[in-house]
Parts: structure tokens; C-alpha cells; sequence
DNA sequence: TCATTAATGCACTTCCATTGCATTTGTTTT
DNA sequence: AAAACAAATGCAATGGAAGTGCATTAATGA
């Protein structure tokens, strides 16, 4: 089991105290995160700073960026065996419009949608939204 | 053959110069458009009317908006059967990342998407970027 | 025509994303 | 260790788009 640390170095990612703060943060939410939440978490911290940490996370590979429908961009962590570096990651995403949040169903792989010919498909992004199992009550 | 005026009145969409000119710039084009592209195709008028006359298509369920991914909104005609005003219309939208235009493939429905158990799925947003018709030189 | 209601235009606000630049901090090289 | 270099941080400012308040103008209908 990798270290915070040594996962950063692993990607070459600067290891620094707000890096190793936001990445627990990410572990700790089991939700996509916006750029505010990040903020309200650590009232100490610089809005750009945590725009331009995130940005490298995602540049290496580390979260990816999600597009929810809200219009504010989220950002969860790539579960392990993501390869949004390479090519786009293909899970669904879920957008509670009880609670507003928004998780990665990452078990739930995109089925092949079928384009017109002449059309070339090269990566999809799909948004459920509806009800969450924390607000159905299951 | 209905005409723009009878359709609009059988909408309870008032008609006025302005809502005929924008009904007919989106009939024109054969893809979404931005605010910014009407607003652009009228030197003439004011954003803020275009805005709410948009919104008035939007509500009436003349037109419908697409969140492509690009982070700015666009809109598109509904197509004769289109039942937005009930419920989602589930067709999917293409983004063309070399054009960077995007279309309705009204044709193309999405299929169901199983979420896991607790989750209830009200809605989809399904896009699909690459690379279009026109640009693959088919 | 007069009264009522809706549409339009202008100014302004808010929110989020993004950048420039100076400063600080961390890493190499000598 | 000191100097040189490179990257990270913080602050200020910008830009783009969505949305609102209010006064004015145009359309409807009694
Ligand atoms: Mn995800
Ligand atoms: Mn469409
Ligand atoms: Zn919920
Ligand atoms: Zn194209």
C-alpha cells in the first residue's frame, strides 16, 4: 500500500502540505467535489492554488473532471485501473437532484452507442440524474 | 403546412418581429446554437431579449437546451413528436470536436441505463463528442 | 380610446473559470 | 553552504456567460 506521498512522486507531482490536504480531502469525500468545496474545506488557502493543484491532479491522472449538468465543474478521484490519461474513462456519473451531489458509478461501464455513419465517435459523457440511494431511503 | 404564426399562437407564444426572426434563424441552421450565435446573426438587438425570448421556445417546448460540454449552453429546435414539455426527450447530441458544432441525432435514442439498486433515474444526458459527418469527409 | 398586459432594451449583478505577475518555497548545481 | 534555477503559492484582475430590476414601448381587448 502506497504512501500519499509516494503515489504523487510516483506521478511526478511536487509533494507539498496543500497537495497531501486536498488529496485526503478527495480520499475522505465519496462524492465529486467542486472547486468551492475545496475552498469551504480549508478556509485558510488561496482559490488558485487549489484550481492550479487540481489541474495538475488531473493532468496526471490523479481526478478527473466530471460535467454534471449543474455548470459548475466537479472532480472526483480515478479509481485505480482509470485510464483517463490515455484514453476517456467510461463510467457513468449520477447527479442527485435531491441532495445535488454527484457520484461516479464507476461499475456501471457506458454501453456502445451507435452513431450515424460518417460520424466518428471518440469518447461520451453520460449523466443520470434522478434520486440517490442516501435520499430514495433504498 | 402551419405556418410560423399559427404555430407560435397555437403555443400561446405572442408573435412579434423578433420571435419569427429567431424561430427562423434556428430553422435555418441545422445545428445548435448559442445565445451568442443569434446575437450575432441580429446586430440589431439586445441579449437579453434573445435570452428570454429563448427561454420563452424553452418553456413553451419549441426548443430545447443542450448541455454539450463546452460549458456554454446551447439550443436546438424540437423535432415534430418531441415531448420535452412532458417528459425528457432521450435522444443523444453529438459534439464535434473539429467543427465544434453540435446536433440533435434525434434518430438515435438512448438506451436504458441500469443504475444500481437505491438510485432512481429520472433523466439522461447523453453526448457523444468526435468527429461529425462534414469534417470525417464522410 | 383607454386600460391592461406582455415584450423589449439598458444597466447592472453574480458566479465561476482563468491568467499575469510578484513572492515564496523547494531543488539542483557549483 | 551558497548561488542559481525552477516550481508552487497568493493576490489582483480579467473575461465570459447567465440572470435580474426597472423603465419604456408595443400589442391586445374591453
Ligand atoms: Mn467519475
Ligand atoms: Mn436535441
Ligand atoms: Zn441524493
Ligand atoms: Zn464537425
Amino acid at each position: 500500500m502506497k504512501t500519499i506521498e509516494e503515489l504523487l512522486e510516483s506521478k511526478n507531482i511536487r509533494v507539498t502540505a496543500m497537495r497531501l490536504l486536498i488529496y485526503k480531502f478527495l480520499v475522505e469525500k465519496d462524492v465529486a467535489v467542486t472547486l468551492s468545496d475545496i475552498e469551504n474545506a480549508f478556509e485558510k488557502s488561496d482559490r488558485t492554488t487549489l484550481y492550479r493543484t487540481i489541474k495538475t491532479f488531473e493532468e496526471k491522472g490523479i481526478v478527473h473532471q466530471i460535467d454534471d449538468g449543474t455548470g459548475i465543474t466537479k472532480y472526483a478521484l480515478c479509481e485505480k485501473g482509470c485510464n483517463c490519461e490515455i484514453e476517456n474513462d467510461l463510467h457513468l456519473h449520477f447527479h442527485c437532484n435531491n441532495c445535488n451531489e454527484t457520484v461516479c458509478l464507476t461499475a456501471h461501464k457506458i454501453p456502445q452507442i451507435k452513431v450515424p455513419d460518417g460520424f466518428v465517435a471518440e469518447n461520451v459523457n453520460l449523466v443520470v440524474k434522478g434520486i440517490c440511494d442516501k435520499c430514495s431511503g433504498h
